[in-house]
DNA sequence: AGCACGCCGACT
DNA sequence: GTCGGCGTGCTC
């Protein structure tokens, strides 16, 4: 007898486990673990997808095992290492197993399911069967089915009057063509060649064009008959002699937007050569040791980085890079594929989820040796891993924001354990919990102290806003910002305007009694839509009109306050009307690729001042950029997050950081409301150290990350009072098995309290050490999931990126 | 999740 | 009396 464990596509607390199926003989050898399958799953007909976990001889299940009714696979999707890693996964998040496979590959292999009517036997004709099935043999189920045919479906089928099919789709589908192949060699053609007839004219175009494309065959038979010249009744006569064969092949989808971009390799200065040389060592004697690089920007991070896949790739082994998505720019990935050509294989969220498809098929079938990617490309199918670079390792974009909430830099800690390789983390404002790791020498620490051809860094002005100076001036550029502006553009250089956030720019007030218009469903501001000229909420996108008075005291003094991307586009125009401006952010970088065409316009020089949010903050290297101004440097102080000022001093910096690159010396303008803050001041010195201190000190002060764990709960419930109750539950169940050293936060409202008219509460757990946490938390996940019937839902986060 | 079973009200 | 409402428990 042969068994095996499935996990079942049903993502409930009840069902997270395997359950156990019958491999039928005819199946033996494809059902291995890593195989999704199709299994009957419940009492009914229902038929759904699962992954093959485990494969055994013998089960302890006292019921009848139903066998496996199909595999979809015919080589494993998940390697060992995938399903190992997706257990710790799930214990690590607290996230359903499925969830976590699922996350695991591309979105097209999660399945899709259908249900058809069928009329059942001998119950054709009858009238009513009749009416639903109009006429045709099958009628799918689908969301929109009234509520009232669904009801009588529901009756016919009590009285087995119709009959329902389940159908389990795989969405995920190569494009497959037919093409020309041939098993014999150049010579052995042109030796062919010459028995042809001297009137075969086609035929011996056809025998030196394969000659000739010899080394490039397999060859689409459509593109032969395309560009070619080359008809198909040709290519039928030398299939029939023998000379060439047809296959089917995987045709890639290509990618948009890659053009290698070959360097010369850089000489690797002192500090570089010595960061390289020490992660080498670490590849060489297989390592699964964590590196922390803290190099100011412009010390030539990346460069290490290529060179130390380099050696993992000399070594044919292979390297996984992952940079955050914004900065997955041409710029960068031109750098690697530069570097490694047609060995890397990029993965980011402008693919097509039918190029992301093929992207992973290249990667397990080992055609490529290296990965750069956002962070799922952490789950990159890469076997033999030599080493995993994580660049920009503060971003909190690495940690996603739902479930399974995995934080890319712990996977990737626990891919380097699996491969014995080391990991190497990169930032020049490593994030709190890294650098005290390497404080405590868990990682080891590589500072990159000076930039490369010892470019001297921006000169840094703050600006204090609250100077009557600057708050007479009308609008949002403060005189020295307006006066810098005016010679760079005056030097034909260019400049950069960052406006810190976008939530904070047309949200509308009352002056007259600080009223704010908000989402009645959502407790959120409701954002000015300029394109429809109506008021909407960012949450659950209800709309409204701009009223003309306030609601709450009739004043006429209603209006916008703060400023958002296009307002400050205005006063750019107004002010420097000859400037050409380029604005970037969440409006004109919705398109796909809109981001990387603004990143060249900009790069060519066919505008002077680039406008926009954090986006342009990273990673970008424009070379006549002298000029750096920050609109607004406190509002991400204001943001209720105990990283707010990390947040600050890390935008800051990167956003300095970009001012004077090439042989001109760059300038940044900083306008704040809160000079004095350090968060501002050592950002603007570019001094990580000063401002890690200053940061950590107080981070013990008051009991935060990396001195305590944080674990965020949060409960929801259509009623505010079920929700409240259910919150206090939770917050004695977790008392009862917490020492006094943890601190137990909440419950209180989330600022967003009533998103999709549901009320959140959470709590907020800061520990040191609490063996019985994690076990106890699984527990309330197990009790409550029962709850989720009455509308009941619970979220826990490890270590939580924002608290709001 | 989705389905069956089963226990109570308003109808032929 | 029974049809069908939804609350409960189970799915290899």
């Amino acid at each position: 007898m042969s068994v095996a464990e499935v996990v079942v596509d049903v993502p409930t607390m009840q069902t997270n486990r395997p359950f156990e199926y019958l491999i039928p003989d005819a199946l033996l050898d494809v059902v291995v673990p890593g195989v999704r399958v199709e299994v009957g799953f419940g009492r009914g007909k229902r038929k759904i997808q699962g992954f093959v976990m485990n494969v055994k001889d013998s089960s302890d299940f006292t019921g009848t095992l139903k066998p496996i009714i199909r595999v979809i696979d015919v080589k494993p999707v998940l390697s060992a290492e995938m399903i190992d890693l997706s257990y710790w996964l799930a214990d690590e998040t607290y996230a359903f197993q499925i969830s976590c496979l699922q996350t695991m590959l591309p979105n097209v292999m999660r399945a899709k399911y259908k249900q058809f009517i069928q009329a059942a036997k001998g119950f054709e004709n009858d009238p009513e069967v009749q009416s639903i099935l109009n006429g045709h043999l099958l009628v799918e189920m689908t969301s929109d089915t009234t509520e009232e045919r669904i009801k009588t479906i529901a009756r016919l089928k009590r009285e087995n009057k119709i009959e329902i099919e389940y159908v389990v789709e795989n969405k995920a589908n190569s494009l497959t063509r037919q093409a020309v192949n041939t098993q014999l060699s150049a010579e052995d053609i042109t030796n062919k060649k010459a028995d042809l007839r001297a009137n075969a004219k086609a035929q011996i175009r056809l025998y030196d064009f394969l000659v000739e494309h010899c080394a490039d065959l397999p060859i689409e038979t459509s593109e032969i008959e395309k560009k070619f010249n080359i008809t198909r009744p040709t290519l039928k006569t030398a299939e029939k002699n023998g000379i060439i064969e047809f296959v089917e092949i995987t045709k890639r989808r290509k990618p948009v937007g890659i053009k290698p971009d070959v360097k010369n390799i850089p000489q690797l200065t002192e500090e570089q050569k010595s960061a390289v040389d020490t992660i080498n060592q670490a590849i060489d004697e297989k390592q699964p040791q964590t590196f922390l690089i803290e190099g100011v920007t412009g010390s030539g991070k990346t460069e290490v980085y290529l060179q130390t896949i380099q050696k993992a790739t000399e070594q044919n082994k292979t390297a996984l890079m992952l940079v955050p998505e914004i900065s997955l720019t041409p710029q960068m990935v031109n750098r690697v594929i530069g570097r490694f050509g047609n060995q890397v294989a990029v993965l980011h969220s402008g693919l097509s989820s039918g190029e992301r498809y093929d992207e992973w098929t290249r990667i397990e079938n080992g055609e490529v040796k290296v990965v750069v990617g956002a962070r799922s490309a952490v789950f990159a199918p890469l076997r033999n891993i030599g080493i995993i670079i994580i660049d920009e390792e503060h971003e909190a974009s690495y940690k996603q924001d739902d479930n399974p909430r995995y934080h890319a830099r712990d996977v990737a800690k626990w891919r380097s354990q699996y491969h014995n390789c080391p990991l190497v983390l990169g930032s020049a404002t490593p994030s709190l919990e890294s650098r005290a790791r390497a404080e405590k020498s868990v990682y080891h620490l590589i500072k990159m102290t000076k930039r490369i051809n010892d470019h001297p860094l921006p000169h840094v002005q703050i600006v204090d806003m609250r100077d009557a100076e600057n708050s007479a001036v009308k609008g949002d550029l403060s005189p020295l910002l307006q006066d810098n502006l005016w010679r760079a553009l005056k030097r034909k250089e260019q400049a950069i305007v960052l406006l810190n956030r976008r939530g904070y720019s047309s949200f509308l007030m009352c002056r007259e009694c600080g009223f704010v218009l908000k989402c009645p469903n959502c407790d959120v501001s409701l954002t000015y839509h300029k394109n429809i000229g109506r008021m909407k909420c960012h949450y659950c996108g209800h709309e409204e009109n701009v009223p003309h008075t306030c609601p709450n005291c009739q004043s006429k003094k209603i209006g916008f306050y703060g400023t958002g991307t296009e307002n400050i586009e205005r006063q750019l125009n107004e002010q420097f009307p000859d400037a050409r401006v380029l604005r970037m952010d969440v409006d004109t970088t919705r398109k796909k690729g809109a981001h990387a065409a603004i990143i060249e316009q900009f790069s060519d020089h066919q505008a002077d001042i680039l406008l926009g949010t954090q986006m342009i903050a990273k990673g970008l290297d424009f070379p006549d950029v002298t000029l750096v101004g920050v609109i607004n440097a406190d509002t991400t102080l204001s943001i209720s997050d105990y990283r707010a000022s990390e947040r600050t001093f890390q935008l800051l910096t990167q956003v300095s950081g970009r001012a004077g690159r090439a042989d001109k010396e760059g300038h940044v303008i900083i306008q704040t409301y809160n000079p004095d803050h350090y968060a501002i001041r050592d950002a603007a010195k570019q001094d990580y150290e000063t401002f890690f201190k200053q940061e950590m000190y107080l981070r013990h002060q008051s009991g935060y990350t990396p001195y305590y764990f944080t674990t965020l709960i949060s409960v929801s419930h259509q009623d505010e009072g079920q929700a409240l109750k259910q919150s206090y539950w939770l917050k004695k169940q977790l008392s009862s098995v917490l020492s006094n050293q943890a601190i137990l936060l909440g419950p209180s409202p989330t600022m967003i309290s009533r998103k999709q008219n549901k009320y959140f509460y959470q709590i907020i757990v800061k520990y040191k050490r609490e063996p019985q946490l994690h076990q106890k938390l699984l527990q309330i996940l197990s009790d409550t999931q029962a709850e989720s019937r009455n509308g009941f839902t619970i979220a826990i986060d490890n270590e939580p990126q924002h608290i709001d």
